[in-house]
DNA sequence: ATTGACATACATACTAGTTGGTGTGTTAAG
DNA sequence: CTTAACACACCAACTAGTATGTATGTCAAT
């Protein structure tokens, strides 16, 4: 049974869940330990510290789930409709009433951590950045396509959609009710459709 | 020197600026008392715990922040137009850089607690409602005053912006960084004017 | 003199982090 | 092929510090 890479990756998995649930701070290392029978000296072999751990938690597993929902849907889409694309995404969001009431990895570290320690902001602007940077791209994709609004400014109407979708998440975790959810994607949803030109009113 | 008032009023305020800073999970009673030289006999005189003054903190001061940012403004301008009199509110929330890094502390509240302690949550949720409440009154009062569009329904506007508001907070609070923050306010104010009838454009 | 409003010292529990040791696989000399 | 040396991966008890909460005492005012 030694396996270290599988070790480090059970590590790493237990801890986002805790993490997820409880806040960085309030997650106990004890807590992660019990749910993955590992114990602390093979923990603190892995990582120098728990906010290493955090740290680890950010780049490896945030970062790679902001990808999976937001930036792989987004390249693939590469010759369609930028915005059918979007609502494509932001419908896709996890709904269910467990994610909804759990709210998003990204945000709840970003609102607990980003005052408190520079190195736990920096890695989550990071990611910030980067979607805003993959959805502007998209964005000006559309507009020379002619099916995105050519008055628009691209980094900062992503800027707003993030700003949406964080804030609908806060709103709906808060309420802990998948139906806030739900109508605010409507309304995104809405709002996204108003992006495309005047005169372009495909239907999905 | 003997104020029970005065001294409950402190360790309130004392306790705010301490939960404000660090989350409620993370602020220390300890810290609470050396800030306001009161002694843990006296805290627990006035509290019977450390969550009875987080209920407190919600429903006497956030409660109250609340109120005097959005819900006073919006009812003493009772006979103008309501985009015009919600464009001054957000423009006037706080935006100096240390406001701006530390974030909302309703939101901060929410965020964290929500899902850890219910009683949190219920009294969260009663501020947010009565704000959804406020603003889609204000917002009906516009559509029957011919200022607001009649298309949209006032209380999913009203949740909109809030979520609106609340994301940008987020993401300004993640940059550290007070540009993001104006940036936005000047993105929802030209969402707000786009709340108008479409042959309606005054301009403030 | 009793009660309200505190002060002090302490109890209890929990936390992150450390330390010295241990078994197992790898390497390389004989 | 065997075996000695070593490093990696891990274990489990322990330390030191911090957290909330409490028991008891005190003092001022009515």
């Amino acid at each position: 049974m030694r396996d270290p890479e599988r070790t480090r990756e059970h590590l790493l998995q237990a801890a986002f869940r805790e993490v997820y649930r409880y806040g960085f701070q309030n997650a106990g290392i004890d807590a992660i330990l019990a749910a993955t029978n590992v114990t602390k000296g093979a923990l603190y072999y892995h990582f120098e510290s728990k906010e290493a751990l955090g740290y680890a938690i950010i780049e490896e597993i945030v970062a790679k789930i902001t990808c999976d929902r937001w930036m792989l849907p987004l390249q693939q889409s590469k010759d369609k409709d930028p915005i059918h694309a979007l609502i494509g995404i932001v419908q896709a969001l996890p709904h269910r009433p467990r994610d909804v009431k759990r709210g998003c990895p990204l945000v709840n570290l970003a609102q607990e951590m980003s005052q408190l320690d520079e190195q736990f902001r920096k890695r989550l602007e990071r990611i910030f950045h980067a979607l805003q940077e993959c959805i502007a791209k998209a964005l000006r994709r559309g507009q020379s396509q002619g099916t995105v609004r050519r008055d628009l400014v691209p980094k900062e109407t992503a800027s707003f959609l993030i700003a949406m979708v964080e804030g609908h998440e806060v709103l709906a975790k808060n309420a802990q009710d998948a139906k806030v959810w739900n109508a605010g994607i409507r309304n995104i949803v809405d709002w996204l459709k108003s992006l495309r030109p005047p005169d372009n009113h495909k239907r999905s």
